[in-house]
RNA sequence: GCCGAAGUGGUGGAAUGGUAGACACGCAAGACUUAAAAUCUUGUGAGCAGUAAUACUCGUGCGGGUUCAAGUCCCGCCUUUGGUACCA
């Protein structure tokens, strides 16, 4: 019984055995205190979702897994930790249909993840596991939204300064010269007026200045469902879930400063190794644009409106302003002919979602207020309008319309019967003027002949002379909300007196989520936290109850930080201790997905230099590296039915089938193997009585061979669809190390792709392979030996272990796959079962295959693991080859191969080109233009 | 709409500007077997000619361009896909 054990490759009981060993013994075990050099490897942990882990998930997972592994192999202590992002949107849902506590879900939830990443066989160091819903990680979260508070940002130093700073500032200088992030509406005021202000007024006049405030701002508010909507919540002015109005709704929130350090974010990224299209999406999402405010005189009213111009040379183009639908100033502006039509579009425009007023360009509206505005630069009188296309959260919420150069500007002036002026030259004879926006300017009096660049500087300073405006840099990037209307999120640490909030004292923290009758916002729109009796501040001194923040922190404040608590997770005293901090550093690797380029990455950094600028931390970027992972998706597996029959057709039969008379149907892609349906799993495919009474008389029209045919479809994964692919299932079915070589082997790891398990087998059968190199299948036996290896075994190791170094250099991980088949293959075909070459092999495919390998390594008779043994390197001299079979070409075209040494010189090369039979038949008697010879890889004849 | 990415055989994919399709799946034929599984061997982009070895033509989403040479570089499109600020 042990003999046939031994004999043939059985992961079931190998996997299991070596992650009862790791576990038991501590393999992975993260010393805070090794001499070591370190090493970070980071995932963006999951949320915990009812539907548990898909083979999706751990694709980055077993990347970064064979990282660390290398890594620690390399000499390196490795942190590789996991954790969940367990507060969210989904567990809240099912609690408020349920009425069950989402710490359960969540809890439950996290089980199952724990379990299914237990089974692929990672590295994870579990004591340091960390989930953002607990109290004992939250209570951080907290005490970093409070240092954000009892924070603001100075210009003059350029960092985040504790907000005592700006105290003492006032005291002695008032608010003169004090160079802040701050809101709008700053009056001046002295030292005097500052220590004459009584404590409520400081407390009003500081909330202005800290790097989290409270303003209002624009939510997608659903009256109907009585809470706040995501924008991917609203369809059509609808909302998703029960079809019901949606409306644009100003509500107080708590918000972040993160426009403080949008230059150091976008500075940052030089330094980052991350893709350029990655950082190409974050300068975007910050948006940097240097350009001109200029003042427009209203006629006849004494209002001025400032526009927001990058092209202020294009001024005398102008032939309308046009203000975003919410800008304030509107109600005065409108003339009493125009009120009506003005009051119906600002209603309608201001409920439609700012991706619908962006996406719809083709249909242009606006309305025009019935004022006019004159030209600071030609006196031209120029009506104002208010179009939707303007938005009233970037720049002043005022436009300069110049159709010639503004592709906007120009279908809005079309659509209006606007004035279309032509200020740059060779745009006059144009059907579209902006085809052109750069060149000489005309029309525009001092700037004529001007280059853009050059009337541009002209322009601003006229503006400046004129005191009409200023030079400004604008930032599409905005101050980033941080309330939430929700109850799974973590409490907002501060409590209100006379409409102040107030910090909750620290010995408090963590303030913990109450427990409330039902998960919903209250009958009056309050969010769900206003549903908690007796949860109020109590002041020690005074008994005094004063109410808790009932709005709780995004998804992302959680996410934000959490690389930092793995470096000293079970830490009572400190968020991390600075010992593990200086230790651990940046995360050297990070690995995830696309999606969360701006949200989470950009968050992540600002407070990480948040962080930085308060001391304490001492780098003030969180991620060195960073890999994109593509998305898995789904492949569907469909079916065709006879329309009102119970016959089922086969695919290439459907093929004859009309349209209409065929029923298209998801089947479940755990019952298809390469796209042959398993029509007796089909019929047990559901337990209920009458799926099985129906299948009793079912019908299957099969194809070819008597296999029944499925389409396939590539689409989100998701149970609906019924093609998810657990990884359970792939693990019971092959085995652990065969799922983690076949993930890597499915593609680069950068790009998305379907999960297909048509192939999967080919990874299986490599494991078996190389199995067969230490075993005799048939009789059992140990077929290594201690002999001398010959010079092909010896290549064709090093040639491997080349490859593999240079290509996990370069996250290739699944080129690194077939190069160990490879490997495996010429070893197979040379019967080499040389431990010398084994060995080597062993600990270079170890990364990827933890299990099998440090089997096979314990049977070659060590007894310390091979994840702790030291990877070993290629050797030039193996791999030296001397000559090489060169294509050589005509025109480009290869038409034969000749042998040369890979020293012989140039000419004489040429000479025995030209001279082959095949070269000169091409040749036709022609003397050859030139001839080009590459070194070591081809020689082209031309012609 | 805007920003980012991708498009190569029946399928997943490989290819420092240098022999397109490595490696693998699938399929076909054969070997072993009473049989099946497993394993092994051979073939497999399309077209065309040939009994055959082989030769030629076409071929990396579409249309242009640069180059001795383009899947790769440049210009213009198309399709799919991620993000678009309260999904995570």
């Amino acid at each position: 019984m042990n003999l046939k054990l031994r004999m043939e490759y059985n992961p079931q009981d190998i996997e299991k055995k070596w992650q009862d060993h790791w576990k038991k013994y501590n393999t992975y075990k993260v010393d805070n205190n090794s001499k070591k050099p370190k090493f970070y490897a980071l995932d963006m942990f999951p949320y915990p979702s009812g539907a548990g882990l898909h083979v999706g998930h751990p694709l980055g997972y077993i990347a970064t897994d064979i990282m660390a592994r290398y890594k620690r192999m390399s000499g390196y202590e490795v942190l590789h930790p996991m954790g969940f992002d367990s507060f969210g949107l989904p567990a809240e849902q099912y609690a408020i249909e349920t009425g069950q506590h989402p710490a359960i879900t969540t809890k439950q939830n996290i089980e199952t993840f724990k379990n299914q990443l237990s089974k692929i066989g990672f590295d994870y160091d579990w004591d340091r596991e960390i989930q953002t819903s607990s109290p004992q990680y939250y209570k951080w979260t907290q005490i970093i939204f409070q240092e954000i508070f009892e924070s603001w940002y100075n210009y003059d130093t350029q960092k985040a300064e504790h907000i005592n700073t700006l105290i003492t500032h006032f005291e002695k200088n008032g608010n003169a010269n004090v160079n802040a992030e701050c809101d709008e509406d700053i009056i001046q005021f002295t030292a005097t007026d500052w220590q004459n202000y009584s404590k409520h007024q400081q407390q009003e006049i500081l909330l202005k200045y800290r790097l989290t405030f409270i303003a209002d701002s624009f939510v997608n508010w659903c009256p109907a469902l009585g809470t706040v909507l995501a924008n991917d919540e609203v369809k059509d002015g609808l909302s998703e879930r029960g079809g019901h109005p949606v409306e644009r709704k100003k509500m107080r929130q708590w918000m972040m400063r993160i426009t403080a350090y949008a230059d150091r974010l976008l500075e940052g990224l030089e330094n980052l190794e991350w893709s350029d299209a990655l950082k190409e999406m974050q300068r975007n999402w910050i948006g940097k644009s240097t350009g001109c405010e200029i003042d427009f005189k209203v006629k006849d009213k004494n209002i001025t409106l400032t526009a927001f111009t990058t092209r202020i040379d294009t001024i005398f183009g102008v032939s309308y302003l046009v203000l975003a639908p919410e800008h304030e100033i509107i109600g005065e502006l409108t003339t009493l002919s125009q009120k009506n039509e003005v009051e119906k579009y600002v209603t309608w425009a201001k409920n439609r979602s700012e991706r619908e007023r962006q996406t719809e360009v083709k249909t242009v509206s606006g309305v025009f207020t019935g004022s006019y505005a004159t030209n600071p630069f030609s006196d031209e009188k120029i009506p104002i309008w208010i179009a939707d296309y303007v938005l009233s959260g970037y720049g002043t919420g005022v436009v300069m319309g110049v159709p010639s150069s503004d592709d906007r500007d120009f279908r809005f002036a079309n659509n209006f019967n606007l004035p279309i002026k032509m200020v740059i030259e060779g745009t006059e004879t144009m059907e579209n003027p902006t085809e052109k926006k750069y060149g000489k300017m005309i029309n525009s009096e001092f700037l004529n002949g001007l280059e853009t660049k050059d009337a541009i500087a002209k322009a601003i300073s006229f503006v400046k002379e004129r005191n009409i405006g200023k030079a400004k840099v604008n930032f599409r990037l905005r101050d980033a909300v941080f309330s939430r209307q929700r109850y799974w999120g973590e409490p907002v640490p501060v409590y209100f007196k006379n409409g102040i909030p107030y910090l909750v004292p620290k010995e408090n923290l963590p303030l913990t989520l109450p427990e409330i009758s039902a998960y919903k916002p209250t009958e009056d729109g309050e969010p769900p936290l206003a549903r908690a009796t007796d949860w109020y501040y109590t002041d020690k001194n005074t008994g005094e109850k004063y109410p808790y923040e009932h709005s709780t922190m995004p998804g992302w404040a959680g996410s934000s930080w959490y690389f930092l608590r793995y470096m000293d997770a079970n830490n009572d005293n400190e968020l991390v201790s600075k010992n593990a901090m200086q230790y651990w550093q940046q995360v050297d690797l990070y690995v995830g997905g696309t999606e969360h380029a701006v949200g989470h990455l950009l968050y992540s950094r600002f407070w990480a230099k948040f962080l930085f600028d308060r001391g304490i931390i001492n780098f003030d970027e969180p991620f060195k590296k960073l890999v994109n992972q593509g998305m898995i998706q789904g492949r569907s597996a469909l079916i065709y039915r006879k329309k009102g029959e119970n016959v089922y057709v086969d695919s290439e039969l459907a093929k004859k089938y009309n349209e209409d008379e065929l029923q298209q149907l998801h089947v479940d892609v755990n019952i298809v193997k390469n796209d042959i349906l398993d029509i007796e799993a089909y019929k047990n495919w559901r337990n209920d009585e009458d799926w099985q009474k129906e299948m009793q008389n079912a019908t299957f029209l099969t194809g070819e061979n008597d296999a029944f045919n499925c389409d396939y479809l590539v689409e989100k994964m998701s149970k609906r669809w019924y093609n998810v692919v657990n990884p359970d299932d792939v693990i019971a079915r092959y085995s652990a190390d065969t799922l983690r070589l076949y993930e890597m082997f499915l593609g680069p790891l950068e790009q998305s792709k379907p999960w297909n398990t048509q192939g999967i087998d080919g990874t299986q059968r490599f494991l078996r392979k190389l199995w067969r190199l230490f075993y005799d299948e048939k009789d059992g036996n140990f077929l290594v030996k201690d002999e001398t290896p010959t010079p092909a075994e010896l290549k064709s190791l090093h040639k491997l272990l080349k490859g593999m170094h240079e290509e996990i250099a370069e996250y290739s991980f699944n080129t690194i796959v077939s190069k160990y088949m490879i490997v495996v293959n010429e070893l197979s075909d040379l019967k080499c079962h040389k431990k010398a070459i084994l060995e080597q092999l062993l600990q270079a495919l170890a990364p990827f295959a933890p299990h099998i390998t440090e089997e096979l390594w314990e049977n070659l008779g060590h007894k310390t693991s091979i994840h702790h043994s030291i990877m070993p390197n290629f050797e030039e001299k193996h791999l030296v080859e001397s000559n090489f079979e060169y294509p050589i070409s005509v025109n480009g075209k290869v038409r034969t191969q000749i042998l040369f040494d890979l020293e012989k010189p140039t000419t004489e090369i040429e000479q025995e080109v030209l001279g082959n039979d095949i070269i000169q038949k091409w040749l036709e008697g022609k003397i050859p233009k030139k001839i080009i010879v590459v070194k070591g890889r081809i020689v082209n004849v031309v012609i």
